[in-house]
This record gives structure tokens, C-alpha cells and sequence, in this order.
RNA sequence: GCGGUUAUGGUGAAGUGGUUAACACACCGGAUUGUGGUUCCGGCAUGCGUGGGUUCGAUCCCCACUAACCGCCCCA
């Protein structure tokens, strides 16, 4: 049997990588309006930044990580996901001694989860994501989700909607911790497993399942936001307040934790139109413990990230359409064998020039060429048989109207040059 | 990790336990001795996901495997 791909991979082919490009350029274009820096970072690291960065008790963590040991017998781990990576190197190269504070980075590349592939699923997917690392002003937080929004506005999506929420300072989330506890404790067996699991390590996290979803304790929850201390209320009314202010609209939604245990303070989500059961097309949230947790000094951070893959889905949701029009300049059509020897002579100089060309390669005939032509949309397609070489002339067709004109072959750049 | 559906050419898809596997699109060629997007005509699966089994015989029946899609869990 022939090799397949992996499973939950997949090929981009030129027709789809077109539409990457122009994703990956507008990513990098909204990123330097933001003033937001590149930062690359490898595609494995030791097993134990995702440990301790992700959190053990999450699902990445406990069962979908790719893990290998090297020839070195060293733990590595293909990234699932990319702000402990980017944690790690701003810890490792000191970046929080740098200058220009707070960091603001982003990244494009991607990561890998091991898990059942569905339609906007994949063992390897693409995240666009920023983080930034240094402040904890609350204009930062605003202005992380207003870089998102506008990428996705940029792209051409419509159906978008912002969910926001606020999981407080660490003293808020103890409080609310024990409240949860005390508030499912006595009744507990009455959930899924999961949940029984959850209570004492993540409560929080009984909130987010959708299995115990209508339980009427889950709706009597007590809720993060009645237990916010004044500083983390003050400090999610300013970030909600500058959000207003920007004409953005967003949805609170208490019951949003996201699955990572770094987040604090603001979390939100953006779900787009979708097919399938999955809507959820960029997460994010605050992390001020996680630069400490990983060795660096205590640093606040945010961050967001999205799949490319989901995106894709959503604009053909929204039946919008990316292809951008890579058009040929010219094509060389040659007729008889003088013609054909001639015309990769022809084709290198038009190329020097600085013209997109082709010719035909698969021997076809006149008519075949023409077609071949009219499928790479060539603009100009130039004729050369043997009267043409006689008389140093080819025939220069404008495909758009049909007209042709007869141009002397040292002519043929200038002449194409300034009709295009 | 669990449950469901599916698997025929480059693509979309019909189909039958028994010599040649519909049809459409795409592609190639011809009608137009050197001209595209229209029309007409012709050509185009030694093969029906992979591996076994039942049978005189299997693309069609059975089993396993693999993969895709959908749902659950969770997430981007």
C-alpha cells in the first residue's frame, strides 16, 4: 500500500497555500500596526515546560501531548501550544532586562496535539499568537483583543462575537475556589467522572463541562465575578471600560475558564461561524504568574492565540472568498521545432526582465498551448513559428480583448512592460 | 479515549455474486494546415481504501485494519 499522511495532518496545496500566504502577510501587517516583534521559537522543548507551563492538570498535558525521548535520552515534546515557549525564551535571553517594556511579541507556526481529528481538529494546526510581557496595564488587555478583531476584520469575517471574562487575582480565585468546593462538595456524585476528578485539584473547570451542563447546581454556581476582590473588580471595569470606549462589543460570560492553568484576570474567547460543533476560533487570556512559575522575575502577561485552520473554515462559513490573482504575465506559445528551440531563449530573457512567464511544456498543440494559457491566465500570450523567426517578430496577443500586434523581438520587453 | 456514518477514475457520483464497471465535470485530440473562454464528435478506471475469508467465481457477502466525516470529551 503507498504511504499515507499521518493522521490529523494534512497537505497544502498551491491552490490553498496562496490563501495562506495572504493570511500569514495580513497577520504581519496587523502585527506592525500593533508594533508587535516576531519571536521564533523551537518546535520541541523539554516535556517540562509544557509541564509546568500548561499545567498538569489539563487535557493537553495529561493526554494529548506528542512525546519522544531523543538519542540522548532526553524528554521532548512537539509544543502544543505557544506562550510557554515564548515564556521561556523571554526567562531564557533576560528580555525583561530589555530596554523597550513591556515585550510585545507574536508568532505564526505550528503546534501538535495528539487527539481525534474532526473538521476544525488536527494533530498539526497553525496558531497565529501574541503575548506580551511586562505590563499589567489594562489597555494592554484591550488592545491584544483589539489586534485580534482587527485581523480577523481584515481577513473579511463578520460573524464574530468576543466572550469576556474575569477569573481575578490569585486571592479572588481562592475564595471563589472554596466557594465551589463547599457548593458541589455535598452532592458530587450526582456528576460525571470528570468532574468528581476536578473538584479538588480545578473546580473551577466542574464549570466548564458540558456534560453536567444543566445540573441545577451548575447553575446555582457560585460565580467568579461575586467574588472578585476590589483590586481584580477595579482592574476588569477599566479593561471592560477602554473596550467600550473602542466600540467593541463583547459578551460576559462567568462560566468562561479556558483550559489552560495559567490564566488570571481576563480571559476571553472569539467564536466564529462554523459547520461543525467547534465555533471557538481564538483564546486568550492574562497570566501573571507564569514568567515566575517558569524562573523569571514576576512579570504580568497576556497573550491570544488562533488557528489558521478554523479561520479557513470560518471564511468558507461566510463564503468569502482570499484567492489572490497570481496572474502570468506572458506565455510563449511556439509552433514547430525552430519555434520550440527558440523559446526557452525567449522565455529565460522575459524572465530576466523581470516578466512572470511560461511556456508550454507537454507537447500540446497550438490549441492546447492557447488553453494552457487561458488557465494560467496569462495576460499576454506571444506567439513564435517559423515566419516570425524569419522576420524577428513575434505575435503578441492581448488574451483580455483579443487584439494582437506584431513586435519585433528585441521590442517584446518594453512593449509588455508598458502595457502591463 | 468513546459512539455513529462512509470508502468506486483527476473530481462528483451510479451500479451488479458471473464475459466489455453507467453518467457528468476535468483532461487530451479532431471539426478550425498556426490561436483561449461557446458548440459538436472521439479518447480516457487490467480497476472498485488495505489485508484476509466465504464461493466454481466477488467491487458487490463476512471479518480485521486504515482513513475521512459527524457527535461526545476537550480545545485553536
Amino acid at each position: 500500500m503507498t504511504i499515507q499522511i499521518p493522521r490529523g495532518t494534512y497537505d497544502v496545496l498551491p491552490e490553498d497555500a496562496v490563501k495562506w500566504q495572504k493570511i500569514e502577510a495580513i497577520a504581519r501587517e496587523i502585527c506592525a500596526l500593533f508594533n508587535y516583534k516576531e519571536i521564533r521559537t523551537p518546535i520541541f522543548e523539554s516535556t517540562d515546560l509544557f509541564q509546568r507551563g500548561v499545567g498538569d492538570t489539563t487535557d493537553i498535558v495529561q493526554k494529548e501531548m506528542y512525546s519522544f525521548k531523543d538519542r540522548g535520552d532526553r524528554d521532548l515534546t512537539l509544543r502544543p501550544e505557544g506562550t510557554a515557549s515564548v515564556v521561556r525564551a523571554y526567562v531564557e535571553h533576560k528580555l525583561y532586562g530589555a530596554p523597550n517594556q513591556p515585550q510585545k511579541l507574536y508568532y505564526i507556526g505550528p503546534m501538535f496535539r495528539y487527539e481525534r481529528p474532526q473538521a476544525g481538529r488536527n494533530r498539526q494546526f497553525t496558531q497565529f499568537g501574541c503575548e506580551v510581557l511586562g505590563s499589567a496595564d489594562p489597555s494592554i488587555d484591550a488592545e491584544v483583543i483589539a489586534l485580534a478583531l482587527s485581523f480577523y476584520r481584515k481577513i473579511g469575517l463578520k460573524k464574530l462575537k468576543l466572550v469576556l471574562n474575569s477569573l481575578g487575582d490569585p486571592e479572588s480565585r481562592k475564595a471563589h475556589r472554596e466557594a465551589l468546593i463547599a457548593h458541589f462538595k455535598p452532592s458530587i456524585g450526582e456528576f460525571c467522572e470528570d468532574c468528581q476528578n476536578r473538584l479538588e485539584k480545578n473546580p473551577l473547570r466542574i464549570l466548564d463541562c458540558k456534560e453536567d451542563h444543566n445540573h441545577p447546581l451548575m447553575v446555582s454556581a457560585p460565580s467568579i465575578v461575586d467574588y472578585l476582590n476590589e483590586a481584580s473588580h477595579d482592574y476588569f471595569e477599566k479593561v471592560k471600560a477602554i473596550l467600550d470606549g473602542m466600540g467593541i462589543d463583547y459578551e460576559l460570560d462567568p462560566t468562561l475558564v479556558r483550559g489552560l492553568d495559567y490564566y488570571n484576570h481576563t480571559t476571553f474567547e472569539i467564536m466564529g461561524a462554523s459547520q461543525g460543533a467547534i465555533t471557538t476560533l481564538m483564546g486568550g487570556g492574562r497570566y501573571n504568574g507564569l514568567v515566575s512559575e517558569l524562573g523569571g522575575p514576576e512579570t504580568p502577561g497576556i497573550g491570544f492565540a488562533l488557528s489558521i485552520e478554523r479561520l479557513l473554515l470560518a471564511l468558507e462559513v461566510e463564503k468569502i472568498e482570499l484567492d489572490a490573482d497570481a496572474l502570468l504575465d506572458c506565455f510563449v506559445v511556439a509552433i514547430g521545432d525552430p519555434a520550440e528551440q527558440k523559446a526557452p531563449v525567449l522565455l529565460n530573457q522575459l524572465r530576466q526582465a523581470g516578466l512572470r512567464a511560461d511556456k508550454d511544456y507537454m507537447a500540446r498543440k497550438v490549441k492546447g498551448q492557447f488553453k494552457q494559457a487561458d488557465r494560467e491566465r496569462a495576460r499576454f500570450v506571444i506567439v513564435i513559428g517559423d515566419e516570425e523567426l524569419d522576420a524577428q517578430k513575434a505575435v503578441v496577443k492581448n488574451m483580455a480583448d483579443g487584439t494582437q500586434e506584431n513586435i519585433a523581438f528585441d521590442e517584446l520587453t518594453n512593449y509588455l512592460k508598458e502595457k502591463l
